[in-house]
DNA sequence: CAAATTTTCGCACACGTGTGCACCCTTCAT
DNA sequence: ATGAAGGGTGCACACGTGTGCGAAAATTTG
């Protein structure tokens, strides 16, 4: 069986109430009785039972987080960002996978929220506002990785994906490219949009046209960019430079220029997006936008945190991403 | 406010006694009243209170996951297979990181037992059989994935890594190597013995000579496979196959030898273990013995649960791998 | 119609921890 | 010596759900 202070109270020769009290430090029990108290929890090897005082003091110490795939890289890395906190201040991690259906996200959330966390983080939803009436219900704080909301119980952490379109296309331009196409993604959303604003953005600024034709989708996945990549490739004139929506799709697109006999760089540059390991894994090394993933779900988790013990923080936070060059980029050869 | 049963209880006019066994279904209630409160219940929006079920019935309907990191895209699979099956029970999933720490591991084991979870899944264990006293201690089944021990509360699943190394070398042999190293893991404990086994058994059969300057050792990432195949690209004479620990080592092999300008085949052939997603982002796309990663964690989950709620389960599940061939292999040139 | 039986429900307590308030025992002042 | 003041501790209840057992109501039986 397992101690609890009941036990310790037998032991000790007091109430149950008085083991409480000591074990939490508490003025009215005399010192020497609290240290007696302690000693022999200590020698019981007394562990508090966490589920009585969730229904006591209605905290569990957990965070939900929900994310739609964990073979998705990117969304690893930001799971491992919030663990390493809650893990640090005492809180669990209770995880749930959506798998990118928004109804599954939807009941996951209820889910967590009937089981009593204290918090939801979602990272990469694939719901819009008709979420909002739900969250404002459950009355539970949620922080939104990428996907930004409002509503009093809505708090978000996303980077700037307008700024880091920008940055990527900047990047080719200044290369000497004029000819750059982008790969957006089909399932990106709201993000695949602004990364395709900042594009558009650096396009015009430069003063180069905007070609239908070397605006092709694919699906954030390797596959998706692989395909996307041969329908460029047939494109007349071909680009001379890539930005793709993330560096899955960079991976597939690399795969496809290769197989297709062309020298990255020279023949084509191509930039992803995201900073994923996976891009070194490829010959050449992908240069990538990257997002601060682990940071985004460490700042997710502290403001969960700071929210839930009653510390002032800001709603939304916007991070931008950096430039990584290694060599998938030269000038146009 | 939350609804509760004794919500429910005033407006039905009974006592929460009666309120929570009509939930429940029990014969003792007639079925008009268990109907009437059904109704009422549902009318409330009433959802039931795990905390308070799992203080009354020690059961949380949670299950521990510990993980050494994320990051390893072997791990985020098994995962996903243990939340998929989680999910589909009504069970939740603690995940906790331990970082390769084996002290960490220990207190996050510890950790999850205080949490009151039902059981624990560890991936990928760094702990020996020190671990054991702990465990029963905890009395909570714990299921190891491939780290085989032994022990009252112990399960495990794993893949037979002997004879995934034995399989690896001996396509290598049938493709006409006869000069075949081994990149090992310096960090790969058990498993990286037993896949060195595998390797030696299939060079012995086939009468090949175990050349001692081609078994090197890498940290089963990406940086220590290339390394070690730098140190092999310096032997002389070379070898024209390499078996490497995991995918990882296998893509960091693949690297360094593009680097210095080999063709992948037919100078040099290079094989896998994993069966990862990312060894079919490079070029050309990795040979491997794959491991059934989700199946493990589908495995070790459905284990768990089965012995939670008393069903007998084998105490120890051993996987094949299976040979999946790409292109990092061809005859030698 | 009364007694025995069955059905239906509620009382009281349990699970482990936390807390408002009353009570008791010192201690000190008068 | 008596009263007040104050510190130290325990009683009783709360959190939400589940259950053994007894009591009341409904039904059957003699």
């Amino acid at each position: 069986m397992r101690v609890t202070i009941k036990d310790i109270a037998r032991a000790a020769g007091v109430s149950h109430t008085t083991v409480s009290r000591a074990l939490r430090d508490s003025e009215e029990i005399r010192p020497e009785t609290r240290a007696r108290i302690r000693a022999i929890a200590e020698a019981l090897g007394y562990r508090p039972n966490p589920v009585a005082r969730a229904l006591q003091g209605r905290r569990t110490q957990t965070l939900g987080v929900v994310v739609t795939r964990l073979s998705d890289p990117f969304h690893t890395e930001v799971v491992q960002g919030i663990e390493m906190v809650a893990q640090a201040r005492g809180y669990g991690v209770l995880l749930s996978l959506s798998h990118e259906d928004p109804e599954k996200e939807r009941s996951i959330v209820e889910l967590l929220a009937a089981k009593q966390v204290d918090g939801i983080i979602v990272a990469a939803s694939r719901l819009g506002s008709r979420y909002l009436p739900m969250l404002e219900a459950l009355q539970i704080p949620i922080v939104l990785i990428n996907s930004h909301q409002t509503g009093p119980y809505v708090y978000s952490v996303a980077t700037d994906n307008v700024h880091g379109g920008y940055l990527a296309t900047r990047y080719l331009i200044g290369l000497g490219h004029r000819a750059i196409a982008y790969i957006g993604s089909r399932r990106g959303g709201r993000s695949n949009q602004d990364r395709y604003r900042g594009y558009r953005q650096a396009l015009r600024e430069a003063g180069l046209p905007l070609r239908p034709e070397w605006v092709v989708k694919g699906d954030g996945r390797v596959e998706g960019g692989e395909a996307a990549m041969r329908r460029l490739l047939e494109t007349d004139p071909r680009p001379t430079a890539v930005f793709c929506y993330n560096d899955l799709t960079a991976i597939g697109a690399l795969k496809a220029a290769l197989r297709a006999g062309l020298r990255v760089p020279p023949d084509l540059s191509i930039i992803g997006f995201d900073g994923l390991e996976e891009g070194t894994y490829v010959t050449p090394m992908l240069t990538t936008v990257a997002q601060p993933r682990r940071q985004l779900g460490r700042l997710a988790a502290e403001m969960l945190l700071e929210i839930l013990e009653g510390r002032p923080s800001p709603k939304h936070i916007l991070l931008q991403g950096t430039l990584i060059e290694r060599e998938s980029c030269g000038p146009p050869g």
